[in-house]
DNA sequence: CATGAATGAGTCTTCATTCAT
DNA sequence: AATGAATGAAGACTCATTCAT
């Protein structure tokens, strides 16, 4: 009788709800996402979503905490390479990809509706670090092997990679961009971006 | 006889109530910022509010709008200037001037989280336009000009130029850019991205 | 300077807002007649409307008032005449003709909306005691001359000529009837209410 | 597997809530009746009231959908029988019987505050529609049966049978009438209107 | 007198969250 | 574990009424 705790089948129910979210939350925002949307999304009972998630406020956490890690494997896995810019153009590409999904650029801009909240603002903060860490430490590299300019230090070049890609995501969601025609444009961007002064 | 109208006190007052918004909304986002307390924040009562906009997303779509038209009259004000790429630069220094107003990213976070509005998105979409358009023609002069590369139509560099002002603005938001000090490097990342191939 | 109260200029305007109460008040009930609407329709300032009605409920008070003064001075004219009969017909052909302005039926429903107010109720009451007591007295005096039925006193009796003229004021709210070609109905139905037993 | 889903405890909860809401509408007028008060009648949260009707407006039409299937009920539960007049004079009384309920002049009146909405209007239509055509079919056979009046075709007949019992719903919320002792009087009342000619 | 801008108390309604089953 | 009925705090908005001009 005793039905033992199966965490697999826990952690597939979790990121069915996870995927749910996403798509409810970019279409209609997080407060025009209501947890009665999720829910039908989802194909589970109300009741049921507060089993995985204490709130809906942690169920956003959870997808941007996902994301982060995501982006820290991804440098984890990069660890020992010598071809330095290669793997910050790699990164570029890599987000542009990621940039693919329809609702990233909307879920994005649900994530700023609740930036005030301090958890959002620590998890985002925590994103971003994990990100310019991870990119400052290859452009540092890059510029050492001479591929990166060195008028600025690494920290403000990586800062501004973020800029670029930032932008790009917002203009995909404004429909200024054709995410799958400007993808080469965006690396082309970048490397315009961190050229060394005379190139 | 009296006639009480006056229109001067009038659209005043309609600026604190707009001012008053933009702080509250930059702040809390649009969801966060109830209607109370940008009455509070304006110091008027919750029923001179809807004497002046009929709803909440009214009043949103005034400071849209209200910006929009800056925008229209600057570049209206720059017809038959000669120096094409100087008033490609000078409308991203301005933009960046715009910024320095520490409400602007948080604000621009909370228009994000209406979108889903038609209304919300149809203003958007003229606003989008009309920056679009303007740099669009400048930067075609530049590019006749030889003052722009080529390998690329006006269009597309004009949507490229507004991810990285749009970038710019997002950064900023994350606290990642510091305004005062990254202002000038703004006009570089520019005017990077629009050098001439060979540059 | 010193403008003299004109008592004339003041009763017009007075009777203008109530002519316009009336019509709003008929066709979007009490609650949804908003003092604004009666100003438009009266052509007045919302200022002004409170110079001459203290209140909301003050103006459909007076219009009550009003309609109840005039069976008074109806049944007042009356006085004297030895066909009382003929009086009770003539009273019911004057309620008939009243109910021909389309905004009664309208506006004794929108009265309805606030009988829980003990004004409203009590003008109401008021209103029922001039039209029974002017109605009884005539039916006793056609009793007396056999012209009505005895079986009922003359006090019931003129409840019960009330209960065929509110429900014809009713029906006409509803459509059911047609105002223009009923009023002779009318009067045959109220002529067998009061038809002596064996008539 | 528990299915939570007791249709029974449902309807039974909804039944509470329309009958607390009879009350307050009667006693209140519509708009007089706060979903508060009626919440509290009903011994209900505020948000429970808007699980079973999605708006004030829709508790109303539910009660009155509740009136109208009840009369459409009843006309069908006479088909078949040979006693036409008797039909009528059975429907007469059971009116009312309905009218003795102490709530319903007053639900007639709060209803009447809210007929400018189109779906009221709707439903009142239809109510009117059932009971003109129940009434018309039977008035109709005691006709033929030279039990009724054949001076006035069946459906103005009816209409006028309507007229009785509206004014009689009517007289009795002004306090007019006294329902136990008039009911006898209201038979006898339609008798009249109904006889043929030289009765 | 006439005006209409300003007011705020009061309403309906939404929705995240709880809990008995 | 899963469910969904129940909850009530919170918010946008309406409108009768006041008052300075």
């Amino acid at each position: 009788m005793a039905r033992t705790v199966d965490p697999e089948r826990h952690e597939a129910r979790r990121l069915v709800i996870i995927d749910a979210a996403l798509t409810r939350f970019a279409a209609d925002g997080y407060h025009g996402a209501t947890t009665a949307a999720i829910c039908r999304e989802a194909g589970i009972g109300s009741g049921t979503f507060f089993h995985y998630f204490p709130t809906k406020l942690d169920l956003l956490l959870a997808i941007l905490e996902l994301g982060t890690g995501e982006v820290e494997e991804w440098f984890a896995a990069q660890e020992g390479r010598a071809d330095a810019a290669r793997v910050v153009a790699e990164f570029v590409e890599r987000t542009a990809r990621e940039a693919t999904d329809p609702r990233m650029p909307g879920f994005v801009r649900a994530v700023g509706a609740v930036v005030a909240e301090p958890r959002v603002a620590a998890a985002l903060e925590r994103d971003e670090r994990v990100q310019a860490h991870g990119l400052c430490g290859w452009i540092e590299a890059a510029r050492r092997a001479g591929e990166v300019r060195t008028d600025l230090p690494a920290e403000r070049l990586s800062q501004w990679v973020m800029v670029v890609l930032d932008g790009y995501l917002a203009r995909l969601a404004a429909d200024g961009l054709d995410a799958a025609a400007e993808r080469e444009q965006l690396g082309d961007t970048v490397a315009r971006l961190l050229a060394p002064a005379g190139a």
